[in-house]
DNA sequence: CTATACAGATTTGTCTACAATTCTGGATAC
DNA sequence: GTATCCAGAATTGTAGACAAATCTGTATAG
């Protein structure tokens, strides 16, 4: 090559393959930073920052947070005509509305479960029965490996959603659950102190799946994260707010 | 500048300014055209030939096919590791979910109307009856336009939900209730033939909220969703779905 | 006549460039 | 000492370029 052409494009490119799917990607991690916290409630998010964080481009991650954004996990900060994005803040009246969303979502999946043959309940039971008994044990033994805790208590909800939503639901409850996640973590103690409550709602939500009963399960779902809501709002106010100022 | 520089960029740009909020353009006009039709379910989508449509560059039409994507309004055929996208299609399966989900969302905001002051609720009621009595014009007229219908109708669920749902059960409903525009849009004949059920279903839900009774209104709420899917699937048994091939 | 292989056309995924706007810090005026 | 204004830094929004992958149609071999 002539080297008077040298400096005309000499865009050193590095092979675009970053393995195919960058967004989603950068959405799941940059999720992950929000629900555990490291990315704090309230706090400044530059594109640029979280696209050399996660070695990509702007392009994927600026996608990622529009998602989040629409997902309730950032929320622009509207100054004039340009978006600035923060981290969805947590605030007890937000913890309000969000618990009582999936509290009916899981409801209205429940409720379905309810009513599948009674072979596919039996099943589902033992399965809910061996998450719940972990459960208890942790409880009993006073362990308090609160990770534990949260993938004990998800697998025991999700099992439920899976076995009883269709596509739509499950999407919706995917795209929610984790924002609970996001106040189980940083208002752990709510969870962990008052676990055997939570013990027994399960309890009656599996006897309510034997029964096949819709009413009662969804009724059962309401009640646990409600009650959830409640022992949540309690250390809330204890520790107050986080990003909300 | 020398001379030797000349060939170098050369880009000739055209002043960025499309107003400044691209993406919000392209999400709502293309969510226009699947709503409406004009892009009909199951069609293949090619992201350049939008972007030319609306007259911007592909990456906020890309951004916003994610969106409804994430909405469900658009699903990704996936071959291999790359996304085609396509238009969701209509089937009696995904109305029947959707209407369910809606029916339970609109509850859950109904609920919490009905427990509004008693001033809220009997203002809310008189702009309720407000739109029902138009639809009850419309049908004894034999009027049948159906674009009035549809307006109404959504008005008078929006006008539940917005005096009762706070900003996340708001924003969730807004992403949802589009969609059921969509099969009302494309099997119109269900909901104005039997559009006295509806107009009933109505009264009944006014009634309840001035009561102030959370469970009638919810249940009311639900009954009018769920009835309207009996409604639309009969539709689509005699007319067959569309996009799904 | 059918099946395979290959070349060109399409289309998507990602990157970088650039314009416009907003923010920040310091210098100047009062 | 405080308020105002301006230059430069930082940040966002959009465009367009390129590479990889897939699809399509045609030509060739059997």
């Amino acid at each position: 090559m002539p080297s008077h052409v040298a400096g005309t494009k000499q865009v050193v490119r590095a092979k675009t393959d970053h393995d195919g799917n960058s967004l989603r990607k950068a959405f799941y991690e940059i999720r992950e930073l929000i629900v555990h916290g490291r990315l704090s409630p309230g706090s400044w998010i530059v594109e640029a920052d979280l696209a050399r964080h996660l070695s990509m481009s702007r392009t994927p991650v600026r996608s990622a947070l529009h998602w989040l954004q629409r997902e309730g996990y950032v929320i622009e900060h509207k100054n004039a005509r340009k978006s600035r994005m923060v981290v969805a803040p947590l605030t007890k009246e937000d913890a309000g509305e969000l618990y009582s969303i999936i509290g009916h979502v899981e409801g209205l999946a429940g409720r379905r479960t309810a009513a599948l043959p009674k072979a596919n309940r039996t099943e589902i039971a033992t399965r809910l029965r061996g998450f719940n008994n972990q459960l208890r044990e942790i409880l009993t033994a006073r362990d308090s490996r609160a990770a534990g805790i949260f993938d004990l208590d998800r697998n025991f909800h999700r099992a439920i959603i899976e076995s009883g939503a269709g596509p739509r639901l499950l999407a919706l409850h995917k795209s929610i659950e984790p924002q609970a996640e996001r106040y189980w973590r940083l208002y752990a103690s709510s969870i962990i102190n008052d676990l055997h409550l939570s013990v027994a709602e399960h309890d009656e939500i599996i006897a309510a799946i034997v029964a096949g009963d819709p009413d009662r399960v969804e009724r059962g779902l309401q009640s646990n994260w409600e009650n959830g809501c409640h022992r949540l709002a309690r250390v809330i106010d204890i520790f107050g707010e986080r990003g909300s100022w």
